[in-house]
DNA sequence: AGAGGTGATTACGTTGACGTAAATGAAACG
DNA sequence: CGTTTCATTTACGTCAACGTAATCACCTCT
Protein backbone atom coordinates (compact mmCIF):
# COMPACT_ATOMS: atom_id res chain seq x y z
CA UNK A 1 0.00 0.00 0.00
CA UNK A 2 1.93 3.36 -1.10
CA UNK A 3 -0.73 5.35 1.55
CA UNK A 4 -3.77 5.77 3.07
CA UNK A 5 -7.00 4.95 0.85
CA UNK A 6 -8.85 8.23 0.53
CA UNK A 7 -11.79 6.43 -0.02
CA UNK A 8 -13.71 9.17 -0.77
CA UNK A 9 -16.55 8.45 -3.42
CA UNK A 10 -18.34 11.46 -2.45
CA UNK A 11 -16.72 12.38 0.85
CA UNK A 12 -18.04 9.77 3.01
CA UNK A 13 -15.59 8.19 5.89
CA UNK A 14 -16.14 5.13 7.04
CA UNK A 15 -16.14 4.45 11.13
CA UNK A 16 -12.38 3.82 11.46
CA UNK A 17 -11.40 6.67 9.22
CA UNK A 18 -13.29 9.32 11.40
CA UNK A 19 -12.47 7.85 14.52
CA UNK A 20 -8.49 8.40 13.43
CA UNK A 21 -9.52 11.80 12.51
CA UNK A 22 -10.75 13.27 15.10
CA UNK A 23 -8.75 10.62 17.74
CA UNK A 24 -11.99 9.41 19.24
CA UNK A 25 -13.30 5.72 19.66
CA UNK A 26 -15.82 3.38 17.83
CA UNK A 27 -18.02 3.31 20.87
CA UNK A 28 -17.87 7.07 21.35
CA UNK A 29 -19.27 7.41 17.50
CA UNK A 30 -21.64 4.71 17.87
CA UNK A 31 -22.38 6.75 21.35
CA UNK A 32 -23.11 10.00 19.59
CA UNK A 33 -25.25 8.50 17.08
CA UNK A 34 -27.20 6.55 19.60
CA UNK A 35 -27.69 9.80 21.46
CA UNK A 36 -29.25 11.60 18.31
CA UNK A 37 -25.85 14.13 18.12
CA UNK A 38 -24.59 12.24 14.73
CA UNK A 39 -26.63 10.73 12.01
CA UNK A 40 -24.52 8.86 9.23
CA UNK A 41 -25.60 7.08 6.97
CA UNK A 42 -25.66 3.19 6.32
CA UNK A 43 -24.80 1.19 3.67
CA UNK A 44 -25.82 -2.47 4.72
CA UNK A 45 -25.24 -1.91 8.29
CA UNK A 46 -22.68 -0.06 7.81
CA UNK A 47 -21.90 3.16 8.82
CA UNK A 48 -20.95 5.80 6.56
CA UNK A 49 -19.93 9.37 8.07
CA UNK A 50 -20.97 12.57 5.92
CA UNK A 51 -18.97 16.03 5.39
CA UNK A 52 -22.04 16.67 7.39
CA UNK A 53 -21.58 14.54 10.43
CA UNK A 54 -17.98 15.36 10.62
CA UNK A 55 -18.64 19.26 10.82
CA UNK A 56 -20.99 17.93 13.65
CA UNK A 57 -18.61 16.01 15.66
CA UNK A 58 -15.99 19.04 15.40
CA UNK A 59 -18.61 20.96 17.37
CA UNK A 60 -19.68 18.51 19.82
CA UNK A 61 -15.74 18.23 20.64
CA UNK A 62 -15.35 22.20 20.70
CA UNK A 63 -18.14 22.27 22.91
CA UNK A 64 -17.12 19.28 25.36
CA UNK A 65 -13.96 21.36 25.82
CA UNK A 66 -15.95 23.98 26.75
CA UNK A 67 -17.81 21.46 29.58
CA UNK A 68 -21.01 21.60 28.33
CA UNK A 69 -22.91 18.22 28.48
CA UNK A 70 -23.70 15.97 25.53
CA UNK A 71 -27.44 17.17 26.01
CA UNK A 72 -26.75 20.69 25.68
CA UNK A 73 -24.61 20.15 22.70
CA UNK A 74 -27.47 18.16 21.45
CA UNK A 75 -30.03 21.03 21.72
CA UNK A 76 -28.04 23.71 20.25
CA UNK A 77 -27.42 21.52 17.18
CA UNK A 78 -30.76 20.20 16.60
CA UNK A 79 -31.97 23.49 16.62
CA UNK A 80 -29.98 24.01 13.83
CA UNK A 81 -30.89 20.98 12.23
CA UNK A 82 -34.93 22.09 12.23
CA UNK A 83 -35.43 24.94 10.82
CA UNK A 84 -32.38 26.19 8.90
CA UNK A 85 -33.23 29.82 8.63
CA UNK A 86 -33.70 31.36 11.55
CA UNK A 87 -29.87 32.04 11.54
CA UNK A 88 -30.04 35.43 13.79
CA UNK A 89 -32.07 33.75 16.17
CA UNK A 90 -30.38 30.93 16.44
CA UNK A 91 -27.02 32.35 16.82
CA UNK A 92 -28.68 34.38 19.26
CA UNK A 93 -29.46 31.59 21.46
CA UNK A 94 -26.36 29.74 21.06
CA UNK A 95 -24.69 33.38 22.00
CA UNK A 96 -26.46 33.64 25.18
CA UNK A 97 -26.27 29.85 26.65
CA UNK A 98 -21.90 30.17 25.77
CA UNK A 99 -22.30 33.63 27.98
CA UNK A 100 -24.27 31.37 30.59
CA UNK A 101 -21.03 28.75 30.52
CA UNK A 102 -18.84 31.02 30.84
CA UNK A 103 -20.12 32.41 33.98
CA UNK A 104 -20.05 29.24 35.28
CA UNK A 105 -16.53 28.78 34.14
CA UNK A 106 -15.34 31.67 35.69
CA UNK A 107 -17.75 30.82 39.02
CA UNK A 108 -15.76 27.86 38.95
CA UNK A 109 -12.10 29.16 38.47
CA UNK A 110 -13.03 31.76 41.38
CA UNK A 111 -13.74 28.55 43.88
CA UNK A 112 -11.29 26.66 42.53
CA UNK A 113 -8.95 29.82 43.42
CA UNK A 114 -10.17 29.83 47.09
CA UNK A 115 -9.89 26.71 47.44
CA UNK A 116 -6.06 26.60 46.47
CA UNK A 117 -5.76 29.27 48.85
CA UNK A 118 -7.31 27.94 51.83
CA UNK A 119 -5.17 24.31 50.92
CA UNK A 120 -2.09 26.79 51.18
CA UNK A 121 -2.80 27.86 54.08
CA UNK A 122 -3.30 24.52 55.67
CA UNK A 123 -0.04 23.76 54.16
CA UNK A 124 1.96 26.62 55.35
CA UNK A 125 0.22 25.75 59.08
CA UNK A 126 1.30 21.86 58.36
CA UNK A 127 4.52 23.05 57.70
CA UNK A 128 5.29 25.01 60.78
CA UNK A 129 3.92 22.44 62.73
CA UNK A 130 6.56 20.18 61.24
CA UNK A 131 8.69 22.66 61.92
CA UNK A 132 8.07 22.48 65.80
CA UNK A 133 7.86 18.89 65.96
CA UNK A 134 11.62 18.92 64.54
CA UNK A 135 12.53 22.05 66.91
CA UNK A 136 11.50 19.82 70.56
CA UNK A 137 11.99 16.33 69.22
CA UNK A 138 14.29 16.21 66.36
CA UNK B 1 -40.03 23.17 75.74
CA UNK B 2 -38.06 25.68 76.64
CA UNK B 3 -35.17 25.26 74.22
CA UNK B 4 -33.17 22.67 72.78
CA UNK B 5 -31.96 19.78 74.71
CA UNK B 6 -28.34 19.65 74.87
CA UNK B 7 -28.68 15.92 75.60
CA UNK B 8 -24.48 16.41 76.56
CA UNK B 9 -24.38 13.48 79.66
CA UNK B 10 -20.29 13.27 78.52
CA UNK B 11 -20.59 15.25 75.38
CA UNK B 12 -22.16 12.44 72.93
CA UNK B 13 -24.57 13.87 70.04
CA UNK B 14 -27.22 12.04 68.31
CA UNK B 15 -26.98 12.06 64.78
CA UNK B 16 -29.53 14.65 64.24
CA UNK B 17 -27.63 17.23 66.16
CA UNK B 18 -24.82 16.02 64.80
CA UNK B 19 -26.50 16.55 61.31
CA UNK B 20 -27.50 20.05 62.13
CA UNK B 21 -24.42 21.19 63.33
CA UNK B 22 -22.71 20.24 60.36
CA UNK B 23 -25.23 20.79 58.06
CA UNK B 24 -25.38 17.36 56.27
CA UNK B 25 -27.45 14.40 56.20
CA UNK B 26 -28.38 11.65 58.38
CA UNK B 27 -27.53 9.42 55.18
CA UNK B 28 -24.00 10.79 54.99
CA UNK B 29 -23.19 10.26 58.48
CA UNK B 30 -24.39 6.69 58.31
CA UNK B 31 -22.54 6.88 55.13
CA UNK B 32 -19.05 8.05 56.23
CA UNK B 33 -19.49 5.27 59.12
CA UNK B 34 -20.05 2.73 56.68
CA UNK B 35 -16.86 3.57 54.88
CA UNK B 36 -14.91 4.42 58.10
CA UNK B 37 -14.53 7.54 58.71
CA UNK B 38 -16.71 7.93 61.71
CA UNK B 39 -16.85 5.46 64.34
CA UNK B 40 -20.13 6.70 66.73
CA UNK B 41 -20.53 4.29 69.44
CA UNK B 42 -23.83 3.07 70.00
CA UNK B 43 -26.09 3.21 72.85
CA UNK B 44 -28.67 0.04 71.35
CA UNK B 45 -29.11 0.29 68.37
CA UNK B 46 -28.64 4.17 68.28
CA UNK B 47 -25.47 6.18 67.02
CA UNK B 48 -23.75 8.69 69.49
CA UNK B 49 -21.15 10.64 67.94
CA UNK B 50 -18.53 11.63 69.78
CA UNK B 51 -15.96 14.85 69.71
CA UNK B 52 -13.18 12.66 68.13
CA UNK B 53 -15.94 11.92 65.65
CA UNK B 54 -16.83 15.53 65.22
CA UNK B 55 -13.19 16.58 64.71
CA UNK B 56 -12.82 13.64 62.18
CA UNK B 57 -16.13 15.10 60.44
CA UNK B 58 -14.73 18.78 60.65
CA UNK B 59 -11.54 17.51 59.12
CA UNK B 60 -13.70 15.28 56.52
CA UNK B 61 -15.60 17.89 55.27
CA UNK B 62 -12.20 20.58 54.90
CA UNK B 63 -11.00 17.29 52.50
CA UNK B 64 -13.90 17.57 50.35
CA UNK B 65 -13.51 21.33 49.84
CA UNK B 66 -9.75 20.92 48.41
CA UNK B 67 -11.59 18.08 46.58
CA UNK B 68 -9.89 14.70 48.14
CA UNK B 69 -12.36 11.53 47.63
CA UNK B 70 -13.91 9.86 50.52
CA UNK B 71 -10.61 7.46 49.98
CA UNK B 72 -7.88 9.64 50.44
CA UNK B 73 -9.41 11.38 53.62
CA UNK B 74 -10.20 7.80 55.08
CA UNK B 75 -6.31 6.69 54.78
CA UNK B 76 -4.79 9.96 56.03
CA UNK B 77 -7.59 10.01 59.18
CA UNK B 78 -6.89 6.21 59.77
CA UNK B 79 -2.98 6.53 59.66
CA UNK B 80 -3.34 8.97 62.76
CA UNK B 81 -5.34 6.34 64.19
CA UNK B 82 -3.28 3.60 63.75
CA UNK B 83 -0.31 4.53 65.25
CA UNK B 84 -0.32 7.53 67.26
CA UNK B 85 3.58 8.26 67.80
CA UNK B 86 4.81 8.69 64.56
CA UNK B 87 3.37 12.14 64.41
CA UNK B 88 5.97 13.20 62.01
CA UNK B 89 6.12 10.95 59.65
CA UNK B 90 2.26 11.54 59.41
CA UNK B 91 2.27 15.57 59.31
CA UNK B 92 4.64 14.65 56.55
CA UNK B 93 2.92 12.19 54.65
CA UNK B 94 0.05 14.60 54.90
CA UNK B 95 2.12 17.58 53.92
CA UNK B 96 3.17 15.78 50.42
CA UNK B 97 -0.63 14.55 49.66
CA UNK B 98 -1.51 18.13 50.69
CA UNK B 99 1.05 19.42 47.83
CA UNK B 100 0.10 17.18 45.26
CA UNK B 101 -3.82 17.94 45.63
CA UNK B 102 -2.56 21.78 45.42
CA UNK B 103 -0.79 21.43 42.09
CA UNK B 104 -3.97 19.03 40.42
CA UNK B 105 -6.40 21.72 41.45
CA UNK B 106 -3.59 24.58 39.80
CA UNK B 107 -3.62 22.79 36.46
CA UNK B 108 -7.23 21.70 36.98
CA UNK B 109 -7.25 25.84 37.70
CA UNK B 110 -5.46 26.40 34.34
CA UNK B 111 -6.77 24.48 31.72
CA UNK B 112 -10.26 26.04 33.05
CA UNK B 113 -8.67 29.85 32.44
CA UNK B 114 -7.58 28.18 28.69
CA UNK B 115 -11.15 26.82 27.89
CA UNK B 116 -12.59 30.44 29.41
CA UNK B 117 -9.99 31.96 26.82
CA UNK B 118 -11.27 30.03 24.35
CA UNK B 119 -14.80 30.51 24.79
CA UNK B 120 -14.18 33.96 24.88
CA UNK B 121 -13.08 33.84 21.32
CA UNK B 122 -15.96 31.88 20.33
CA UNK B 123 -18.18 34.47 21.95
CA UNK B 124 -16.52 37.31 20.23
CA UNK B 125 -16.77 35.44 16.34
CA UNK B 126 -20.08 34.88 17.67
CA UNK B 127 -21.08 38.56 18.22
CA UNK B 128 -19.29 39.05 14.98
CA UNK B 129 -21.22 36.85 12.91
CA UNK B 130 -24.47 38.27 14.20
CA UNK B 131 -23.56 41.82 13.71
CA UNK B 132 -22.63 40.98 10.18
CA UNK B 133 -25.99 39.38 9.27
CA UNK B 134 -28.01 42.02 11.23
CA UNK B 135 -26.02 44.07 8.66
CA UNK B 136 -27.09 42.86 5.74
CA UNK B 137 -30.48 42.12 6.90
CA UNK B 138 -31.53 43.25 9.40
C1' DA C 1 -10.80 -22.92 3.32
C1' DG C 2 -8.61 -20.66 6.99
C1' DA C 3 -6.85 -16.38 8.90
C1' DG C 4 -7.22 -11.65 9.73
C1' DG C 5 -9.28 -7.38 9.80
C1' DT C 6 -13.37 -4.40 10.14
C1' DG C 7 -17.81 -3.59 11.62
C1' DA C 8 -22.31 -4.53 13.94
C1' DT C 9 -25.42 -5.43 18.02
C1' DT C 10 -26.49 -6.18 22.79
C1' DA C 11 -25.91 -5.40 27.23
C1' DC C 12 -23.59 -5.16 31.54
C1' DG C 13 -19.75 -2.50 34.12
C1' DT C 14 -17.46 1.74 35.83
C1' DT C 15 -16.93 5.83 39.18
C1' DG C 16 -18.31 8.67 43.57
C1' DA C 17 -21.13 10.13 46.92
C1' DC C 18 -24.76 9.85 48.38
C1' DG C 19 -30.58 9.93 47.48
C1' DT C 20 -34.65 7.56 48.21
C1' DA C 21 -37.91 4.19 49.40
C1' DA C 22 -39.67 0.41 52.21
C1' DA C 23 -40.23 -1.97 56.34
C1' DT C 24 -39.43 -2.01 61.11
C1' DG C 25 -38.39 -0.65 65.85
C1' DA C 26 -38.27 1.98 69.86
C1' DA C 27 -38.80 5.96 72.70
C1' DA C 28 -41.43 9.93 74.23
C1' DC C 29 -45.71 12.40 74.90
C1' DG C 30 -50.32 13.05 76.43
C1' DC D 1 -52.46 2.78 75.06
C1' DG D 2 -52.19 5.10 70.82
C1' DT D 3 -49.79 8.36 68.01
C1' DT D 4 -45.95 10.96 66.57
C1' DT D 5 -41.26 11.31 65.87
C1' DC D 6 -36.70 9.85 65.38
C1' DA D 7 -33.99 6.04 64.36
C1' DT D 8 -32.31 1.74 62.04
C1' DT D 9 -31.35 -1.65 58.22
C1' DT D 10 -31.46 -3.11 53.47
C1' DA D 11 -30.97 -2.31 49.06
C1' DC D 12 -31.88 -0.37 44.65
C1' DG D 13 -31.50 4.23 42.02
C1' DT D 14 -28.96 8.30 40.18
C1' DC D 15 -25.90 10.85 36.77
C1' DA D 16 -22.39 11.06 32.50
C1' DA D 17 -19.94 9.35 29.08
C1' DC D 18 -18.39 6.05 27.53
C1' DG D 19 -15.41 1.09 28.45
C1' DT D 20 -15.51 -3.65 27.91
C1' DA D 21 -16.77 -7.93 26.74
C1' DA D 22 -19.26 -11.47 23.91
C1' DT D 23 -21.03 -12.91 19.78
C1' DC D 24 -21.90 -12.63 14.94
C1' DA D 25 -21.47 -11.10 10.00
C1' DC D 26 -18.58 -9.85 5.94
C1' DC D 27 -14.73 -9.10 2.94
C1' DT D 28 -10.10 -10.06 1.41
C1' DC D 29 -5.91 -12.19 0.81
C1' DT D 30 -3.43 -16.32 0.31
Amino acid sequence: MPDKKPSDPSDLMTIRETCEAFEVTPRTLRFYEQKELLFPIRRGTRRLFTRRDRARLKLILRGKRFGFSLEDIRQLLNMYDRDPGQQEAQLLRTYEVALERLSTMERQRDELNEAIGELKVQIALGAEHLAELRRSAG
